[in-house]
DNA sequence: ACCTGAACACCGTTCAAGT
DNA sequence: ACCTGAACACCGTTCAAGT
């Protein structure tokens, strides 16, 4: 249902409700349940829809394993950024459509890499994970965007929080509160990923063509 | 408070009410607006006490950063399964006491694994993301624990439905539904975390001593 | 086969009033 | 400073009845 993705985006989780649902579908609330079991449903499958998305910007190219496998992470990164609400229900090894496709495509990639055969689908689980859950970690609703201060404020505050520490019991925090306030979300997830992609490089040792 | 992670723990977060864990602490409801704001702050609480065991169960040893980070990835992971409620609520950079002291034990062991400087905020985060966001995937409720059937059946009959896809247009997960029926969840969270360091390790020149 | 909409059994949250 | 508990404004979900 395209109604309750868009009602998702501008209400969130808990503000989409059957009877705003039912009301924008000239409906009554009974009417949905013969579509859908019950909310967790309804937001579930919503959810894979959004991931659909990704497979229209990303068509099945035949490039090198290593460069698909970064644009099709990107490609779910950015579509759950857009719908924050989503990312915590696209789980990895779940029936839905969309979601299938996604762990196939990113383990036929995986067979392409030159991976040993009984590693791939440890390594091809592994990504997933990673895609899907971190994503949400970073995307997460409730902390930096829908709040009243915006995103800067936010980081700002966290930042001055982590600087008022004991650098003796917080070593770390202390001294990297810094790079909280100017670092880009998009760029992290990357970061991760290009670790997690060089530890695969180091492992295989087939040429990844 | 202890109660309400009990209470979770047994009927889950849609089964925690402010009613039954007012009963559960002999007051009223009302009351409990007094100590937390909202559900979601109660929840969060909760969560973040839960991550604390975490230290109880990891001393700060002062062994190879790798191994340290090894140990604190699977105690978190053990935590949250136990807890699987509390996954999904454990957020990176939150201002809760146990996760920022998480996110300062790993920063200070990527110091000591040998990565330059300017790459400590980018690989600490990779790290700590990737602990949380991929547990929380892992350990998810409502599709392999809570359900009327176990988790066995469950896979068998996700590994079912795999085998019955076409294999031209799914060639993957066609090849791998056996995988799927007897693999572990710690074992693939070990896995892919071990991905991430070896990544690690081919970035970092240094030993890491 | 699919929709209607009133009704049920709850929730989170508030707030005047107490101690 | 902290608790009480009735009341408010909702929810998800069901189900007899319609078409």
């Amino acid at each position: 249902m395209g109604a309750a993705v868009a009602l998702l985006d501008e209400r969130g989780e808990r503000g989409l409700t059957f009877r705003l649902l039912a009301k924008e579908l000239d409906t009554g609330p009974g009417a949905l349940y013969w579509h859908v079991a019950n909310k967790d449903e309804l937001v579930a499958l919503a959810a894979d829809q959004v991931l659909g998305q990704v497979f229209a910007a990303v068509p099945c190219a035949e490039e090198d394993a290593a460069v698909g496998l970064r644009a099709l992470a990107v490609a779910v990164f950015d579509a759950l950024d857009r719908h924050a609400w989503a990312a915590s229900h696209v789980t990895a090894p779940a029936a839905l459509a969309n979601a299938l496709r996604l762990l196939d495509r990113i383990g036929s990639l995986v067979m392409r890499a030159g991976v040993p055969a009984e590693r791939h689908f440890a390594v091809a689980t592994a990504i997933s994970y990673y895609i899907t859950g971190v994503s949400a970690q970073i995307v997460a609703p409730g902390i930096t965007a829908d709040a009243a201060v915006g995103r800067e404020a936010f980081l700002a505050r966290t930042a001055e929080g982590w600087e008022g520490l004991d650098p003796d019991d917080y070593p770390f925090l202390a001294r990297t509160a810094a790079n909280l306030r100017d670092h880009d979300d998009r760029d992290q997830f990357i970061a991760g990923l290009d670790l997690l992609l060089n530890g695969l490089n180091a492992t295989a040792e087939a040429p990844s063509a």
